[in-house]
DNA sequence: CAAATAGTGTCTTTGAGACATTATCAA
DNA sequence: TTGATAATGTCTCAAAGACACTATTTG
């Protein structure tokens, strides 16, 4: 870990320690438009961004003022920077026991025009309907959606810009080969509901086909049926539940098809 | 990023800053143990871990002395933790251009008794042979490699245990799911010596059928055959070799067999 | 020749893919 | 009845799995 380098007297950087330590937090939703009664919604996936203040409510002129960013703040002593995030979270929209994960850190020297300061990132996941009662922050001008195809033309502040789009190639992937569709979804829900939710990342061919999909489901050993819960919001006909069970999801590009 | 309510004059956390930021390493091995020859080599996953020493070299007492612990080392506000790592390395093992993975923080308030140290950590795939020139550190007792299966039994410093659990559990997935497998394996390599790798972290049925797995080998397709390239030092019988091909793999838990 | 690994032949079974068809219900 | 989604029937084709067998080379 620490090597005595450092620690001994003569070592210039034994001292250089951070500026300070950020936990940045990208917010994924996915807004559903029911396009018509007894069908299923058109989904899409959107990442939550505050417009960053020109100055704060003391007045002083704020940092890469006008600025789109994720939200986020430092981390302190007593907390892990998850926890910083679920703070900041709750602090910035309300709500709490929101799926968390880390993806990766930004340390780029200079990436941060206020000093050394280290970005811990995560996505989290927010059901549509549990973003509804948000509020604004104190130095959020304004929060917005973003569907994550148009993020680029965007003015992001910091290396913000980089690190949505590590975010998104880490849900994209996560989605596609980790359960964590389910934090989208109700605890029970239909094969056309899950399929919205995977066609808003990937545009496969047999996740797109309804016959193939639903055929598909029965056979995924980490979903199962709810007998006789069936539902019809999704159609006219009543429609079969399922949800997600544990079980272990192994996998390999070595012995799957391709 | 940062928000108001911490630039304020009145929040006393404002400057609360970490007392350091350290970049870990996770240095895996596969030792091939050439039973005889003409015979594909038993090949076994290991990791590289240090012994802490006593003292420094100036006398002093060291911190978790006589403890396992990872290679690494604090970072400075010029490099990346990545960076670092990849410089730690160097100056343990004489070895650069090496596969780096980051795969985790570490925050946890107490994890270290210095103070609060948040560590980055990474994992790195080193062929055997070049770990051979491998020389010791200044507060390095002792290096050793140690199979991935009997690490609980040692005692290990600081918070190590923990992430040296989940380097494990990266590097398996990542054999599995990427095409990572490629840096432990020479340019050109046989289906039998790809199979010995893959089979130190899985026990998986159709890779370990030898047949199976010679077939499946010219379908991937991210593996090509090179026409024309034999090798003899796995069987007395000419080998066709492969090479990875840079091919992008996608799949998904949704569209597999299970 | 014996032994060991590499590689093929072939049969069975499973599931993916495609396409047509049926079921159910609201408007 | 129309229109929409859900669900099934059925046929074809490709690949997985299993097992036997052949090929090549060294000692």
């Amino acid at each position: 870990m620490k090597s005595n380098k450092e620690e001994k007297p003569y070592d210039v950087s034994r001292y250089r320690t951070p500026d300070g330590y950020t936990s940045d937090i990208a917010v994924f939703t996915i807004t559903s438009e029911k396009t018509k009664a007894y069908a299923p919604p058109k989904m899409e996936l959107k990442l939550m961004l505050i417009k960053r203040a020109q100055q704060d409510t003391e007045g002083n002129l704020n940092i890469e003022p006008g600025k789109w960013a994720l939200p986020g703040g430092f981390v302190t002593p007593e907390e892990t920077a998850m926890e910083a995030a679920s703070r900041e979270l709750e602090e910035e929209t309300g709500i709490a026991g929101i799926h968390l994960k880390h993806f990766g850190v930004y340390d780029e020297p200079g990436r941060d025009p206020r000093g050394w300061i280290i970005s811990n990132a995560h996505y989290a996941i927010v059901p549509e309907h549990r973003l509804f009662e948000r509020k604004a922050h104190d130095d959020a001008a304004e929060v917005e959606l973003f569907p994550v195809q148009d993020l680029e033309q965007h003015l992001l502040a910091f290396d913000h810009a980089s690190i949505i789009r590590h975010a998104i190639t880490h849900i994209t992937r996560d989605l596609l080969q980790t359960t964590v569709a389910k934090q989208f979804l109700p605890e029970l829900f239909t094969y056309s509901e899950l399929q919205a939710v995977l066609l808003t990342i990937t545009d496969d061919k047999s996740i797109q086909n309804e016959q193939a999909f639903a055929r598909k489901i029965k056979t995924l050993p980490f979903i199962e049926a709810v007998e006789g819960q069936k539902t019809q919001r999704t159609s006219k006909l009543p429609t079969q539940l399922y949800r997600f069970i544990d079980a272990e999801v192994k996998q390999s590009i070595y012995t799957a098809r391709h």
